[in-house]
DNA sequence: TCAATAGTGTCTGTTAGACAGTATGGA
DNA sequence: TCCATACTGTCTAACAGACACTATTGA
């Protein structure tokens, strides 16, 4: 059965997703070979065996390799597959999001073949990468919304208010701060960091420091 | 670089779910190959290049091959990868399920080959399509519990009571009658066939005949 | 003190669930 | 007529959004 028919070719996309300026944006890297050399797309690479230990792991290679950032977290979307999407054949493409928190964005303004592009603007690529663009700000903004998501594009300690306007920028749309600081305090989403505080620039009264509490990753409903 | 790495073998298994006497069941057929002949598994099989024309072509002829029905809905829920989920070697399975409407289950019931099992009870399946069918279940009772996924296990024509009974069977939670029909009214989700009654088996008031809208696949929020 | 953000309390409209009630037609 | 299911109306409790209010610190 196996011998009988080809295998296509199987390969990843990521789609890394990060804050900049209260936008959602997206890394696109110029593509060094053909097809399509020369055009921005996704960060993509075929799958090595043996040594990836699943698909999961060739996306957090493909991260290292080619926008030299590692330690995200990555989420799989969805599988793109059929005879067109690829000129070189018939292919699987299993697409991948990942968020860049805020510290790591630095390494990627460092490289001169990556691009940072608001996600919206990230249209007539190759591939079918807008689609699979339109996936991933489809999964952020919807499961985003009741996930703590959102809270990745932060470091590991931020304020309420810094957590706040992060949602709000991920959603692109205004989220009422009352309602929204008593969903996070009824669900246990956050812990405080007693006794710890900083001053978030452009304030005058410190605010308390929480972190994301360690091991669940969906609560519960919309905001 | 294609050429340097062996390419994994790439397969699709699909979990059929059906409703049999309230409860949420998916089909098993006996393995006839090895590995694992003659145990019970999902619906699986490779993809054939180049005639199918994406691995949801393929869901969509495993289904037909291997339990001879056809015409069904078929969604992607994951994929699942990696060295050791077959002992064939490093592969990577994109799982889908499918929901098998009430007319359709005595095309299963007739063939030998297959079995129908309740869905917690379905355990112990090799590979890993334990792993496969919680997530087709969890797909369906979350995403189902706001969307028009349960309608689908009932013919294209039904009365409100039984898709009650059916969102109830699906999520395997009580649901409020009267909220019920109030979201369904507002949402346009469902159309009333006009002057088209049916009385229900047991029943003595004949009830009004809905369809769903054509169009839309998913509505709002919750029940 | 003023400015600026941090954080709290309260009102109100919406909505989901509970549940009682009416409607309809078969036996 | 009684019964079983179809369908509707109303009350209530929970909750999200609006928004005004207090708290805290730097300048």
């Amino acid at each position: 059965m196996t011998d009988t028919y080809e295998k296509p070719d199987v390969m990843v996309d990521v789609v890394p997703l990060m804050l900049r300026g209260e936008r959602l944006c997206t890394v696109l890297a110029m593509r060094a070979k053909e097809p399509f050399m020369g055009r921005p797309a996704l960060l993509g690479g075929y799958v090595h065996l043996p040594e990836d230990s699943s698909l999961g792991a060739t996306a957090r290679r493909v991260l290292l390799e080619k926008a030299g950032i590692q330690g995200l977290y990555v989420e799989q979307l969805s599988t793109f597959s059929g005879p067109d999407r690829d000129p070189r054949g018939w292919s699987v493409s299993v697409a991948y999001f990942s968020i860049v928190p805020e510290e790591a964005i630095d390494d990627v303004l460092m490289r001169p073949d990556l691009q940072i592009v608001p996600v919206e603007e990230a249209v007539g690529l190759p591939f079918d990468h807008d689609l699979i663009i339109s996936a991933a700000v489809a999964r952020v903004r919807g499961k985003g919304a009741y996930s703590d998501i959102p809270a990745r594009f932060l470091p590991a300690e931020f304020s309420l208010g810094e957590l706040h306007r992060t949602y709000e920028a991920v959603l692109a749309e205004r989220i009422d701060e009352s309602a929204f600081r008593r969903k996070l305090m009824e669900r246990d989403f956050v812990e405080r960091i007693e006794g710890l505080t900083k001053t978030v620039e452009g304030a005058k009264r410190p605010s308390q420091v929480y972190r994301l509490r360690p091991g669940l990753s969906v609560f519960d409903r919309r905001f």
